[in-house]
DNA sequence: TCCTCTTACGCAACCGATTGCATAAAAAAT
DNA sequence: ATTTTTTATGCAATCGGTTGCGTAAGAGGA
């Protein structure tokens, strides 16, 4: 096992000063150009590699951003977070990624593990129970910034990254209307969490602008989990009102209903509309295909890093930008179609 | 903003040494229990997280596992990763992923990275290039320990993590046979790679266990990308041999397959049977539903994470076990179904 | 040639924790 | 009461860089 080598070690070798090493290694304006290119040559050669913690330790900063997802096995989060990765790593940063599980306790542990292996900066898309905020508040007195995404809280002074989900809601939701649909359900996740709040608020403005009634029995939530969907269609044949058009938070929920409901026997789209929220790859290969409203996760994420990175640069003031809101687009596909 | 506490302040509060303060908060044995008592309530009480920087730089250990994978966005990748940090997280260790987005050049770079971040175990996925691994010695000579797992390559005293691809190729090779298939074909990536070339090693076996002829012909190569799709299509339409029987090595690319044939005019799986790799959620939601093979994504990150911990602690001589294989298991679906 | 101003580098403190070794205090043994 | 043993703590070096300050050597000017 050789032995690492320090800087220590170069400066014996080449009769310099540590602190001259290091300054070589760093570019810094006060070395002569010779003695930096006899360094940098020698560490070469060796194959001298910095000890980052002793960097971090006199540097006092770590050049690592923490972050907290629910769960990483979605395929929006997947890009969201391989456009974090790639954009802060481009800036010399590292990633450590963790996952709450939904879980609010774990993600309180999560946030003290993050916040004592000082990361510089911190991302949390919130998980989905979460309704106390305490466990951030180490990084705000630390003055380490912290960036919500996707599922967000607004506390003063931190970043927020979203789309305009109330928007979104209200556009799938007119579309639905548009199409001819006029008893339409909202399907969507714990309420406490914006990104399902908010559609449900714009799938209730649809309503009011197209003089629908509309009350909160509109609004079925579910955990959008693959074992609620005996529950979601025993719900539709069950309830009273003749569903004819259906708006799901998450497209791998809406592409296994539609799947449940077409073996059902429901025709999808003629009997049931349905839109989704993502614009996941199943939603193109689900029969029928699924309009949904794309949601760019990679693009957020390359966002993400990029405001967070400035932030720790100091080049923007986000005092004062304090909300990104990203475009979204509505995508029409089989599943909420008339014709054919 | 608060300055952050150190064993210093409290050890000038207490009016005993930093060495007490550091082996009280350890559980230090020589300690007594009133000062451990003491010492612990003031750390409480003043917030008191300990430097980590400080701590590895004199520990020389980072607690930190780093990970390099081609790309985070599928699902069998990032429910790998959730098995893996997970697991190793509730070891304790933080996880540092980074993606090579398949390309070589950047896997050494993250390599390099990961080195100089001092974690104290890598595991790796290859990119679909790689072809010298050079890259990896640093790793060697230091003894972290180096862990592949699925797109793995043979070094020395590094653990591998796979599934028997050769085996799950010649068992996914063989139903398309006992389905009637007479002329197949194998689309799989580069071959450089061993999961795509085991894959169709089990293919050639399945052939000459049937007494099928078969030669380097029936290997399509491909990146497997969704704008390859064309290009097969076409090159299924083009060939002289007729193709009733695609063994593809992926699951999303399959589906997307099936998509592009069904609208081309074929019978899937009628006029050609279609078996894919993964068991991606997608394969289910296809129509006709994607019979696959299954390739447990999480339990193989959580045996990873539990492979690399148990080097670390020293409980496994890795010496020895080399290579872990997981069960994988044939799933049969509609794709590949001859009755209705 | 002597003086001033740069330039290039060395010195040494510092970041915050860990840990081997020494030792004072307390407990046990004689 | 004295010596031995045990226990609990302190001291100080160490991990590997970074950086403010001081200064010798060299460049430039008079």
């Amino acid at each position: 096992m050789n032995k690492r080598i320090t800087i220590y070690d170069l400066a014996k070798m080449l009769n310099v000063s540590p602190g001259t090493v290091s300054r070589s290694l760093n570019d810094h304006p006060s070395i002569s150009k010779k003695t930096k290119e006899r360094v940098i040559a020698k560490a070469n050669e060796l194959g001298y590699k910095s000890n980052k913690f002793a960097a971090n330790l006199s540097k006092q900063q770590t050049n690592t951003i923490g972050i907290i997802v629910p769960k990483l096995d979605s395929y929006f989060m997947s890009s969201m977070l391989a456009g974090i990765e790639k954009t802060v790593n481009e800036a010399g940063y590292n990633l450590i990624i963790s996952q709450s599980l939904e879980s609010m306790e774990k993600e309180k542990l999560n946030a003290a593990t993050l916040f004592s292996s000082s990361v510089d900066a911190i991302l949390v898309s919130l998980a989905y129970d979460t309704s106390s905020f305490e466990h951030f508040t180490p990084f705000i007195q630390h003055n380490i910034p912290l960036l919500f995404l996707d599922r967000v809280h607004h506390i003063p002074n931190c970043a927020t990254l979203i789309i305009d989900n109330r928007l979104a809601g209200e556009e799938a939701t007119e579309h639905l209307i548009q199409q001819g649909c006029k008893n339409l359900l909202y399907i969507g996740g714990n309420p406490q969490r914006n990104v399902y709040s908010d559609r449900f608020k714009g799938f209730k403005d649809a309503h009011l602008k197209n003089n629908f009634t509309v009350d909160a029995s509109y609004y079925l939530e579910s955990d959008l989990s693959r074992d609620s969907i005996g529950m979601i269609v025993a719900h539709l044949k069950s309830t009273n009102r003749k569903i004819d058009g259906l708006f799901v938070a998450s497209d791998t929920f809406a592409a296994h209903l539609i799947k449940a409901l077409v073996q059902g026997g429901y025709k999808v789209p003629e009997d049931l509309k349905i839109i989704g929220f993502n614009n996941d790859p199943v939603s193109e290969l689900v029969t029928p295909t699924l309009s949904t409203i794309d949601y760019p996760g990679y693009e957020m994420g390359v966002l993400a890093g990029q405001s967070v990175i400035s932030q720790l640069k100091g080049s923007i003031n986000f005092k004062l930008a304090n909300t990104i809101t990203l475009r979204h687009q509505l995508i029409i596909r089989e599943s909420t179609l008339n014709n054919k």
